[in-house]
DNA sequence: TCTCTCTCATTCATTTTTGTATATCAGATA
DNA sequence: TATCTGATATACAAAAATGAATGAGAGAGA
């Protein structure tokens, strides 16, 4: 007895109209009609034997069921795009999709001048960006390199250290004028910090080295570096950021500059698969060496 | 511009041509007729624009491009086997397929009954069993649960140590009949023994404990751990094999009880993202109970 | 050499899938 | 209340994919 597998086609409909929310966006996004999408859906319900959503006039509602299916649905379509991508970049030469995964400071701050360097070079190369600081899965395909701040530890991933991009303390010229200059980490205590919303693995480092850290209490919340980057530029207080991108304005300035320095650790990584792969080859050594020559700065 | 994606079916069809070598065969395969699979392999070459085969009367001769993707292809049909598997085991109890990669010596000699029981108790539990002595990737989706000799380094999995399941070097009578009990572990040097074709973690792992494997040259030679277990019973030589393993035959003679003991560190792993799914908790549990009551003999 | 069997390619009828048009329902807004 | 906009469901026609049949080439074996 041989089970009748659906189409594959129906769990790229499923997940998008889980995404979309309704068969008739579902069908816009995907170029096709709604009878189609919903259609697809009937069938695949038929096959696998669970209502998938309940129909109302406002548009689909996801059961359990199909909350319970959708991780697997995404990471399907990770895999398709992944493929896709693989294919466009076929047959030598740098050319085709490459897709990075950065930190959000780093890919706004720092990768869009390699970037574009690396685009003058390869015309034929295009790239897609995705920033977050949730470390997005290499194995499970959602980029082909990844830049990351902690050693990865798959076997199947080649990685190049980059080494540690300092980390100091910062305030803008304009908040030093208006609240003083502290003159030992203690008069940090009486300052406005900069600081962030949720606990998380960089945080608990930057603790571990800096006890005094943890009893301030930060007069500014964000868990996007960015926004704390962008408080320190506009004066809110003092904070933490990368030395290299402080010194670019020079009326930030550096804090403690012999108390404190935490150097981050950078990684590029890149699946093993895709080592000899031109234009992930070449992506790949472009990060390095420009993420080199910035921390060398 | 939207770039127009190929049908993800496509996809399923090339992976199968690759696998079956031949239009006609993929078709048997997929329950489809000759003319579609090659209409989709020139949809597909079409789409990506690479010949991915070499028509011949032969079959089809993969190109470089069609091997260069052929792991994501893979990688792909083992989502959606894995998809399929949580749909048919969704709505409660315990029921659907359940995917389980163990070594060969554990799927062969100790699982069995395990899951015999574990059937029994749930009868609408289907359970699949894949035997391979290289890890194979629960991040991949090629198994729910597997059965691992080395802790898991990911942190989306759940692990459950088992604890150390005892090895030993073991003769069979009619071979120590034949060439006598070896007094010290010097004379092993002089006896047939049986050991591993390649180097691997685990033979490292050997050697760095008892140096002096390190000399002895094996008169039979097997990677597959179950092909040595089988020498053992038919009198070869002297190897090493599982202690409880060795004990069910009372022909069996373990050499070395004191001298020589290796425990070989066992954990249950299973994806996180599974932990809820009571088919795959109730096999998680059952597994780490009777491994446990298997070491604990 | 002939035949048998495997392969892929092509043609045409059939089946299936899809799209168009329309009906219906629910909510927001004038 | 009437209307507009979003949604799903359904009927029927159009388009597309599929299957059946056939042709042709390449080996294997008698």
């Amino acid at each position: 007895m041989r089970e009748i597998e659906p189409s594959w086609d129906f769990y790229r409909t499923f997940l998008t109209v889980l995404q979309e929310g309704s068969l008739s966006a579902a069908a816009r996004e995907l170029g096709l009609t709604q009878p189609t999408i919903g259609r697809h859906i009937d069938a695949l319900e038929g096959v696998i034997g669970f209502q998938l959503f309940i129909r109302s006039p406002q548009g689909l509602i996801p059961t359990e069921a199909a909350t319970d299916l959708k991780p697997h649905a995404e990471q399907l379509a990770s895999n398709a795009a992944a493929l896709l991508r693989a294919a466009t970049g076929l047959g030598g030469g740098v050319r085709g999709t490459v897709r990075i995964s950065a930190s959000e400071v780093i890919g706004i701050e720092v990768l869009p001048p390699l970037l574009a360097a690396l685009n003058d070079r390869y015309p034929d190369l295009v790239i897609e960006l995705s920033l977050s600081d949730a470390v997005e899965d290499l194995m499970r395909r959602e980029a082909d390199i990844a830049v990351r701040m902690v050693a990865p530890e798959q076997d199947a991933l080649i990685t190049r250290r980059i080494g540690g991009i300092p980390l100091g303390l910062h305030a803008h010229r304009r908040y030093l004028d208006k609240h003083g200059f502290p003159d030992t980490l203690e008069d940090l205590l009486h300052h406005r910090t900069i600081g962030f919303d949720r606990e998380s693995a960089f945080v608990r480092a930057i603790r571990k080295r800096v006890p005094l850290i943890e009893l301030m209490r930060p007069s500014f919340r964000a868990d996007s570096n960015l926004a704390q980057l962008a408080a320190i530029r506009a004066g809110s207080g003092i904070g933490v950021c990368q030395v290299a991108l402080a010194r670019r304005d020079p009326d930030i300035v550096r804090l403690f500059k012999t108390e404190f320095e935490l150097p981050l650790e950078t990684f590029v990584v890149m699946h093993e698969n895709l080592k000899t792969t031109p234009r992930c080859r070449a992506t790949f050594d472009a990060l390095v060496e420009g993420l080199l020559a910035y921390i060398g700065t």
